[in-house]
DNA sequence: CAGTGAGCGAGCTTCCGCTTGACTT
């Protein structure tokens, strides 16, 4: 047994270090927190100044007892958790846990792993920060208060197994009040004017330049005026300016950025960038994939000017540390970059490829010289009016570190701006076309999960290791929908002169598609009005900021935890207790008006099974009739014309081998029902107007796949259904499928062998549905 | 798998942050 003993709070950390350390330490890793509050229950004893009661949570029983074991047998127990408050709190933890003496343990820290950092922390060990543990404490007992309290609120008033925390529900606001943005917006219009002209360069060469106009006109009469005005006016080159401009490098990869850039560049959602991270972690090829800090180790730093001196040359190194601006980051390890900034490229998977080479590209770039950049504005003057256009060229006299990587924006229509030709102030230049072209302003966008997750950091809400779960957690409480937007078409017009006529044009363009987008559900939208009227302070997007004032206090001696939960408790639990008792159920009612055939009420709302128009209401003596809403359609934007559409279906479209076909939508989409079967319609079929004949030849084509669908039955009475699926052939018995191993051929598959694969496969083969197994 | 639109109500759900696997589909 070694001497000493290092905890650290990852397995492949540990690997590491061990390596540095020698024979005389052995390096074990907690797997993170070892203990939390009680699961059951709220785990505070309010009665006891919020004594929190802790535990060991199950799947770490192990874990404790083995470090148990091995603490016992050291002289000297190292607690080397991050330097941050969870890390301190893991430290204290271990500590009361494993019931270690004061006099053989002690707290070290290092940002970064390298040898120097570890033999150094070594060299100076302290012991816990008890402030800084506290600070946690209250951090969370505060959410835990926050979310166990604020839950079941919702369970009463919306609807059962709903949450709220303080940081999924700003997550939800942000969506939620994006989507309101999107809906008030009111496009406005202004023509852009652009001009084709002719001219000679300084050589005498005829070229042709682009350029825009100064000013854009708000209305049309006015553009038009304008293209009269040049009709027959001169046109000069007015001035010449050159400048010179710079480009510098993004900092190394954070989390939130490598969330945000895989997502523009690859492609890649917000969690499985952490996934492929975490795999790249794991087999040594880059550093800690959850982290806030932009920091280089100076090793990194070195080898890096190395290989850009190799690959590139000298100028076209620069060392470079940069520093963090973002709330609340608490720099406790490294940014993300790779091991061996001398490997280029991994061995690996495409994706973990991809990764690396982006987080390879990045680090390098962001010790690579500014790209140096020449400037070139050329103004045109016209003889007929006071407007000016300008023509302007970007030409890149350096390259820097744009030789290895650029950032992506969030804009697509970024135009790229080329070279200029080489003019003559004062040359005369004519009109090849100038044009006037409507432009719209544009919609806000929807968040996408890397844009939720770069706003959640702005406002400094979450911390790496949970902007991934959190984004998981809204959409699995169906707060929110990842989808896709269809574009719109649009009009515009195009006022165009050329040859010196004008002509007045509309073309059309498909606008606002978006792609994999976040968007509030019914729920969320229900759920979120219903918090931020009740409890405007913890939905406050300041709320996170100000708590954690209040937990930097703490961590500075400043503050006893219990006096601030207390504070925030008082203040809380009866706003609570109150919107328990005194609020109506939420379920985001609308009258939309009068149904014109009977006369009755008619309302939106979330209803038992989703969101719901009704016809009457409950008190009235006839009863009121329902129709669920459509997938695409919303509580808050369905019109009443859209919602008596829905009370049309079902429909009877007539009758076939003596039965009737009714249509309906149902909650796989639109279908056909015959003779107790069912028919989906194809998506090219509307509902609404689908006839009979077509019914009929829907039915009959899916008996005909139907047919094809059965190879043969087998046994007594046909109990044996072997049948082709989408994944091949199988056979199904009593209600469940079974799968016939690639070694039999179907054909030859008899009763007795479809016996015993049931026997091998079991009656019941993952029966249980969608729910994840529980953690115990 | 394709419907439902209630309350003589069992028992359960839930937070945020720190870490990895163990589970099928």
């Amino acid at each position: 047994m070694s001497k000493n003993l290092v905890v650290v709070e990852s397995p492949a950390k540990a690997k590491t270090i061990e390596k540095f350390l020698g024979p005389d330490y052995q390096v074990m890793s907690s797997f993170g927190h070892i203990r939390d509050l009680a699961e059951k229950g709220i785990g505070i004893d309010f009665e006891n100044n919020y004594k929190p009661l802790y535990v060991v949570s199950t799947d770490k029983k192990k874990v404790v007892a083995e470090l148990k074991k091995a603490a016992k047998a050291a002289e000297t127990v190292w607690l080397a958790s991050d330097e941050d408050r969870e890390g301190e709190a893991i430290a204290w933890h271990l500590f009361d846990e494993l019931k270690l003496d004061k006099k053989n343990t002690k707290r070290i820290v290092f940002h970064e792993i390298t040898k120097d950092a570890i033999l150094s922390a070594i060299e100076h060990p302290r012991e816990i920060d008890d402030n800084l543990v506290d600070a946690q404490q209250a951090r969370r007992i505060l959410d835990r208060i926050v979310g166990f309290e604020l839950s079941p609120v919702l369970w009463r008033k919306v609807k059962p197994s709903l949450s709220a925390g303080r940081v999924q529900s700003v997550a939800v606001r942000l969506i939620v009040e994006r989507e309101r943005e999107i809906n008030q917006f009111v496009a406005e219009s202004a023509y852009r004017v652009s001009a084709v002209l002719n001219t000679v360069d300084i050589n005498g060469n005829p070229v042709v330049l682009k350029a825009e106009l100064q000013h854009r006109f708000t209305e049309k009469q006015a553009a038009l005026d304008f293209l009269e005005l040049c009709k027959n006016a001169d046109f000069k080159v007015e001035d010449i300016v050159t400048k010179p401009a710079k480009k510098s490098p993004a900092p190394p990869f954070t989390t939130s950025t490598l969330q945000q850039e895989a997502s523009r560049k690859l492609g890649f959602s917000v969690s499985q960038t952490m996934r492929i991270a975490q795999s790249l972690y794991e087999s040594g090829k880059i550093t800690y994939m959850r982290t806030d800090s932009v920091n280089l180790s100076d090793l990194a730093i070195n080898i890096s000017k190395a290989e850009i001196k190799s690959m590139a040359g000298d100028k076209y190194v620069k060392v470079r540390r940069f520093t963090t601006n973002t709330k609340g980051a608490q720099e406790a390890h490294e940014a993300i970059r790779p091991t061996y900034m001398n490997a280029h490229t991994v061995d690996g998977n495409a994706q973990e490829k991809k990764l690396y080479d982006l987080i390879w590209k990045r680090t390098i770039a962001s010790q690579m010289a500014d790209a140096e950049l020449e400037k070139t504005s050329i103004y045109i003057n016209c003889s007929s009016n006071k407007y000016q256009f300008v023509a302007t060229g970007e030409v890149i006299v350096f390259d820097g570190f744009l030789k290895v990587y650029m950032e992506s924006t969030d804009d697509e229509d970024v135009e790229v701006e080329g070279l200029l030709p080489a003019l003559k102030k004062g040359e005369p230049l004519t009109i090849d076309e100038i044009a006037a072209q409507q432009r719209f302003s544009q919609k806000p966008p929807r968040y996408s999960e890397a844009t939720l997750v770069r706003k959640l950091e702005e406002l400094g809400i979450g911390r790496p290791s949970t902007y991934a779960p959190t984004i998981t957690t809204i959409q699995n409480r169906t707060y929110v929908e990842k989808g896709d937007r269809p574009a719109d078409k649009r009009d515009f017009n195009v006022l165009k002169l050329k040859e010196g006529k004008i002509t007045d044009k509309i073309k059309s363009e498909n606008t606002g598609a978006e792609k994999s987008k976040l968007f509030p559900t019914d729920i969320g939208i229900v759920v979120n009005d219903f918090l931020t009227e009740y409890f405007p302070d913890i939905l406050n997007y300041n709320f996170t900021a100000q708590v954690e004032k209040e937990f930097d206090s703490i961590a500075d001696g400043k503050t006893q935890w219990v006096h601030s939960i207390d504070k925030f408790y008082k203040k809380f639990h009866p706003v609570v207790e109150d919107t328990m008792k005194n609020s109506e159920r939420q379920v985001g009612e609308r009258v939309l008006g009068v149904d014109p055939k009977s006369g009755r009420k008619l309302t939106v709302k979330i209803g038992r099974f989703g969101p719901v128009a009704q016809i009457g209401t409950a008190e009235e003596e006839e009863k009121p009739v329902f129709a669920s809403l459509r997938k695409e359609q919303s509580l808050e934007s369905i019109t009443i014309e859209e919602a008596l559409e829905l009370f049309k279906l079902p429909r009877q479209i007539g009758t076939f081998e003596e039965k009737e076909m009714v249509v309906a939508v149902g909650r796989f989409g639109p279908y056909i029902r015959h003779d107790g079967s069912f028919y989906s319609l194809p998506k090219t079929e509307d509902p609404m107007t689908v006839t009979a004949e077509k019914a009929i030849e829907i039915i009959g084509e899916k008996r005909e796949a139907e047919k094809n669908k059965l190879i043969c039955a087998l046994g007594e009475k046909g109990e044996y259904q072997v049948l082709n699926g989408r994944f091949g052939p199988y056979f199904t018995f009593e209600k469940n499928n079974y799968k016939i191993p690639k070694s039999i051929d179907p054909k030859t598959l008899t009763a007795e062998k479809c016996q015993e694969l049931v026997a091998q496969q079991g009656t019941t083969p993952a029966k249980k549905k969608g729910f994840a197994k529980k953690k115990k």
